[in-house]
DNA sequence: CGCTAATCGAGACGGTACGTCCCGTCTTGCC
DNA sequence: GGCAAGACGGGACGTACCGTCTCGATTAGCG
């Protein structure tokens, strides 16, 4: 087994050096163009200071990316759900249409076939986020807004999930953040006839 | 400019033996282990036989899945949409939590970067089974199961798009054909408190 | 095992490039320096294609050198041994103080860690060499010029051991043309007073 | 300029365990796999510390074996030549024969491309080896026992440079000590036929 | 029924990036 | 200030595949 490195004689310059260059190549050449040998040029750093401190190029552009977005924002709680809902939904799909949801599609995409790489995905990216849906979505609930037997996971997933499926089935492109309120809607109200 | 090979003289037996190779690989390896030079030998078959007749291994494994999968299969119609949509949405989760759903994980992650295989993937997976759902959702609409201000398309993402959360974001091992009627319940009633 | 690549669909145009640039690179920078990698980029070829054909650089270089060098010469029979042997003696030691000689020298260093190495040198350059001495030093022996009870392998050995002392041990600068006809009168007579 | 470093302040403890490691890696593994990260790593020794008093794996290698192996010693001197030499000469050839000539290989071939290396070899090993024989045959010639007109530094050379060229070239297993008296008989006496 | 042109298997080729090894230097506390 | 520890920038290693290319050897249909 490799001997874990010291974290404490890491060095910040480097390490903000190669941050800086994965997610500038990242948004530059796009995720896919990428490579640990680039990034290592781009930070004038040596190939083995990127693998000491990160398994992979995708784990150094997940960290960059992180990085850069900062923490994940609070929902706004007006008292109104639908209003809060659609409004942050509406910024978040924002988001997702620029490069920096270009660069996330690659980590997405790379993290099928990297388990490890996928829970990093999760647990730095989507749960802290998710949490903070759900506490807010909670509040409706108590709030007498929502019903009681939906799970406030599974809210989360159907409001997100067709974003997903947009973004990485149908094409980026085809992201709408218009639509939102309308989606919101459906999902409030359902889609039988009454 | 090459000119475009004759499909008419296509080797029948290589052409099977490639797709066969292809999928088995994808499903003995993982997608990601995949490479045409692989594929290559395991079929018998010459590189370029494969570079002749489909752009990447992509292409390859894409037509070996449709191949393997075969047609889209209508969704019933009993008259009751939602107990129709039901059981059909569970055949679909079931599908995609067996190892063909792991290999086209793969095919979804490198189509991110590959905007041709995205095309494909849409046009020869996807929209043949959406056209099936919005044809069994439309006649809903009109037997005035569901409300009309509705784009059929819409209402395939909201059923999906969580489906995809799942199988790409949470990871596979959290889809959960057991929970289809919930969801179909939360999507056709809503989830606000009346 | 790695399979063995064919010979017949060897790209000759390659071969000669890797050779001229081996050997020129060298001759330029110094055997130490000469890198496989080195060696493909002047000669526009891939590093794979090196390693196809030669297990090391060194192998790379000894062929380049034998190639440029020519087979052994014939050591000239005037029926004076002494004198034929001083004359072909001094080309050889004059060859061994030019850059040809440097280059020789690093191969012999690398093949103390290289048996193989060791191996291809011995049988590609100086048993083909020592065939040739020993075959003259035979006919000296058969014209009763010679001792009869000293096998011609070990008069090759006392004649050119010196020589490589110089070279390997004592340094290059130290090798000396001029003293060759002494020397041989010392292996001929001996150095035991009379 | 670097400040030299106070040889009075070198860690004696240190010193010995470097010496030490780097012989054991040599003979273990084989000179041509000793790094200076290995002998640090084996002595509990920081690689700065063998880089501030040596400039060189071969350097801290050479001082192992000159430590190990003791001042030159000795040419007997019986009075009679032929036997001193044969004596002591069988007793060198043997010496090369084990792994401590592998180590020595070793350093003859870095030698070849480290010309500071190469002088301290000659200077620490050969030199003062060779002062010695050359004070026997000083003695020989000064007892009558050899011509007056061969250098004796021509005559080791002579005598030792076919051990060289078995050593170096036609590969250590062909050492041979059993031949020592013939090949002093012909370098005394001559190879010519009488 | 043999001709000829495209396809086929095989795999060598120029390349790019990989992940590893070690170099020799630099940095950080401890003694 | 020497030291153990080990991170650093760097260069080369030998490997894996990429997509293109060159070979004969089948193997069509067409003449």
């Amino acid at each position: 087994m490799t001997p874990a490195p010291n974290p404490e004689l890491r060095n910040q310059r480097s390490h903000r050096a190669i941050l800086d260059a994965a997610l500038e190549l990242a948004l530059r050449d796009g995720y896919a163009k990428v490579t640990v040998e680039g990034i290592a040029q781009a930070a004038g750093v040596g190939k083995q200071t990127i693998y000491r401190w990160w398994p992979s190029r995708a784990a150094v552009v997940l960290e960059a990316l992180n990085d850069r977005s900062g923490p994940a924002s609070q929902v706004p709680d007006t008292g109104n759900v639908e209003a809060d809902i659609t409004a942050t939904a509406e910024a978040v799909i924002r988001l997702l249409g620029t490069d920096l949801g270009t660069v996330w599609r690659g980590l997405v995409a790379d993290a099928q076939g990297d388990p490890r790489l996928a829970e990093d995905l999760r647990r730095t990216f989507f749960e802290p986020r998710m949490a903070l849906w759900r506490e807010r979505l909670q509040a409706a609930v108590e709030a007498g807004e929502l019903r009681t037997d939906v799970p406030t996971r599974t809210i989360v997933e159907l409001l997100f999930g067709p974003v997903y499926h947009r973004l990485l089935i149908m094409g980026p492109d085809t992201l709408d953040p218009e639509n939102t309120a309308a989606r919101v809607d459906y999902l409030l109200n359902g889609i039988r006839k009454r």
